[in-house]
DNA sequence: CCCTTAATGTGCGATATATGAACAAATATC
DNA sequence: GATATTTGTTCATATATCGCACATTAAGGG
């Protein structure tokens, strides 16, 4: 890619959208500069340029975004197939085993849900298409982890930030590297209480036509209600047979 | 706002990402140029400037968007208290009532979703934060039109394009203008089929503590089940508790 | 209340970007 | 298979942006 070929200033208004985070709902000029590492000037005409566009508010003081900037992500979502040919598949699932059923890729270290059908709440946190959580320690995201080379899988696993959530959660990253060993064998991932408590997950992925693991799908469940084991014996089937309904759709 | 205080090669690139969707995901530099208005040199420097931040894909001919852009629109969920402050009030409101209950703002002539709690599906396509609908034609765009002044709701209304949904869909400016009147005296909206054949809506505003209207919050219910006025009688005191919740958060 | 410190706004030269035309390459049409 | 048409890329140049330094305003402290 030649020099000339990259729009600077659409690169630094990107950052400065995602500058905004739970941490930072409002964010002054000087806040803007300081995170995204812009010069205050050049903050400033991004910022003012969202509002100009509808995409941010500006109250003198303080810069914050508004739901405009919603239309961006949803650009994604509507404009990709496979979430919208894995959303009826999911709400289908979901409805028979009565769980939330979810689909994410791989984004770096952390897996992005894409579709989602979600019954009663299990885990403490909302997740809606746009959600993201730490690749190594969800079903989806082992799924994912283990359909790459193993050296890049390891080189994901010591970018990522691996902290005990609970007591069962695999810290080592030798432990982590067995786990996408026994994931790719068995063809799923079933993890029991490592990102939370009392939250038990299994994942299988979903593959294209020609055999690519194009992302992972998802069921979770109450872990009062039943044993890792029991997750395996009632979801398995389901969860293949959404992958073997994908599959001939991606290509 | 001065001539040097808008980055013009951002806003280029904001537009290009919102070319990207359901009837084209796939796009080349040409049909991007075409729907932008961009020359086609400034439409591929925006589009290589994507690719290179990981935000697009291109394969030689095509551009198509990768889930990294959902960063974008997230940034808006995760920054803004009202999304959040909001989901864990509808997801107890969707449990006690056994119905999909969502969170709204008004955005031109559209309604869009800023959170949702969701049960078995009733209408056709599937909601997430980000999705957008007419706010003429749905409950919580009834309720935030109807808390503008009655010219700028006549004015949203002169720019929407309205169409019958069903046999139920008032389609005329005066029906819909009488409408709003109702719905500002009882304090909420009722639409009966007039989205969608088999679903029924209600809806609420929110108010924050100044008493301004900064969102709207619906149940829907599938029509075949119970009749509008039942909804009216099962669901409005649980709308209205909500309302009642939220209003000193919001200040 | 004044002084200090920090944050925001502004003008300007150096630098990077947008433009449209020209060319090359690939598709479509006949 | 030759021609027309669309598409992608390159280039020179006019133009707009960047980042710095300075001016201005607001905030905090004694």
């Amino acid at each position: 890619m030649k020099q000339t070929d990259f729009v600077g200033g659409f690169a630094k208004g990107l950052k400065v959208i995602e500058a905004f985070d739970a941490e930072s709902p409002r964010l002054s000029i000087a806040d803007i500069a300081v995170s995204t590492g812009l010069d205050r000037a050049t903050a400033r005409r991004c910022l003012l340029t969202l509002v100009e566009l509808g995409f941010a508010r500006y109250d003198g003081k303080y810069f914050e975004l508004t739901p405009k900037v919603l239309r961006l992500g949803h650009a994604y979502l509507a404009a990709t197939p496979l979430p919208r040919l894995i959303q009826p598949l999911l709400d289908h699932l979901s409805e028979d085993v009565g769980q939330s059923a979810s689909a994410s890729v791989l984004e770096g270290t952390e897996i992005v849900y894409i579709a989602r059908a979600s019954q009663r709440r299990v885990m403490s946190i909302n997740l809606v298409p746009g959600s993201r959580l730490p690749a190594w320690c969800a079903s989806m995201g082992r799924v994912l982890l283990a359909a790459l080379p193993v050296s890049e899988a390891r080189a994901v696993l010591e970018r990522s930030t691996i902290q005990a959530n609970t007591p069962s959660t695999k810290v080592s990253i030798q432990a982590l590297l067995a786990e996408l060993d026994l994931v790719r064998e068995q063809g799923f991932a079933l993890v029991d209480q490592e990102l939370e408590l009392g939250l038990c997950s299994m994942a299988v992925p979903l593959l294209d036509t020609r055999g690519s693991v194009v992302a992972a799908v998802n069921i979770g469940a109450p872990a009062v209600q039943m044993a890792a084991s029991e997750v395996r014996a009632r979801y398995l089937a389901g969860l293949r047979h959404l992958q073997a309904e994908l599959r001939p759709l991606m290509n």
